[in-house]
DNA sequence: CAGCCTACCTAACGCTTGTTAGGTGAGCAA
DNA sequence: TTGCTCACCTAACAAGCGTTAGGTAGGCTG
């Protein structure tokens, strides 16, 4: 009595496996419903399979939810890595920082939602769920403080603590109004991004402009 | 409905009025869990009455948000005019934002739960209750395109709108991470934020300096 | 061939959700 | 006193939730 719809299995031979399809559905239903607001009849629909069967793939909603998240910040902490393998010492600061903020922001928007899920619904999770996913994002950020030390030698810890903070919200919160494929493209977004941060909308060197 | 905001004009009584108690307990309970993830029976609960009362006082659980997202841009905007109040135009652009963004940090940290529930479960909330929200919400980010345009009538206007947006993004990601009981006052964040975002983590000015 | 594994299914479970109907008692007005 | 309003209560409703038990069909392995 199954064998009728052969439509939604005879469709393409490079089709993600069954594990992946419920883990793509999750990530894109926790982008726009958040974590509480997400229920797993709505993830299995969008995956093509019934409720009881995410079952198979994942011990409960909170270890779908827990792995969504990270693979989210996976992929940032390989683009950030990627981002410094890419540039030199050499380089001038406002080029590196481009660099890692673009690769950030590359993660967000042109990686599949995972990434854009851990940005957004991380904090709407229970804190239970959130703690456990707490020390890995730790990490992610210790990466980044450690940049920072690099790059502003001279600025006192606390203050560089401050402002890296500062612009993990800046460009976390790009998540809920940018659209990349609107008119103002990612590489843009992350040189306007840089460039404030680091000279200002005042400062220097012309705020839509690529750096040198 | 939620015709009467008399809130601040009220006198001082001891204990505030049954409404009241539900849309403080409300507002927390959003903040700290979002839309889909508090009940009603949690907000009676932390307002002192049980869950069936609340339909005394409200229609339904999206008639008490949408009152909370109200009660929170009406701060944000109460700010913003006493902030435009105290300032004239003589005074220097650095002083002028710096109010400003005072005055929209001081609606979130200051000013009871109702403008962080505003700023942190927007976007958590369903597509049609947003909706519910937008103009008012439009309406004060208006307020806050002309002051730029004010500001800075030589940068263009799309580029003037997006650091706008790049700079709400920045005060209201704060709310996530920011505790105005630590050692930085709202005062000092404010100028952090104020003093990046016109001249640069490595600008001119000195990055924990005060007002004027 | 039988046997097993994988990837699903159906059908239900106990529980919680937002919501409603109808009651209770205090306070005030006449 | 009676009558009314206000602010709350209890008790339940249907719907939906996460979750589980048990079944089934197809493919692989020995």
């Amino acid at each position: 009595m199954v064998a009728e719809t052969s439509e939604y299995l005879a469709t393409e031979q490079v089709e993600p496996s069954g594990r992946r399809r419920v883990l793509d559905a999750a990530a894109a239903q926790f982008v726009a419903h958040g974590y509480a607001g997400t229920t797993l009849r709505q993830i299995a629909s969008a995956a093509g399979i019934k409720a009881g069967s995410v079952y198979h793939h994942f011990d409960s909603k909170e270890d779908l939810f827990i792995a969504v998240l990270h693979e989210g910040i996976a992929a940032m902490v390989q683009a950030f890595g990627a981002a410094k393998e890419s540039t030199a010492d050499a380089d001038t600061v406002d080029d590196q920082l481009l660099t890692h903020v673009r690769a950030h922001l590359s993660a967000i928007f042109e990686n599949g939602p995972y990434t854009t899920a851990h940005v957004t619904s991380f904090f709407s999770a229970p804190t239970e769920v959130r703690q456990l996913v707490v020390p890995i994002r730790d990490d992610y950020e210790q990466q980044w403080n450690r940049l920072f030390e690099q790059l502003f030698p001279t600025v006192p810890a606390k203050t560089l603590r401050l402002h890296r903070v500062i612009l993990f919200g800046t460009m976390n919160s790009s998540a809920e109004w940018f659209d990349p494929d609107g008119d103002i493209s990612v590489a843009h977004l992350a040189s306007a991004i840089t460039g404030q941060f680091l000279n200002g909308l005042t400062g220097p060197t012309d705020s839509n402009g690529t750096t040198s």
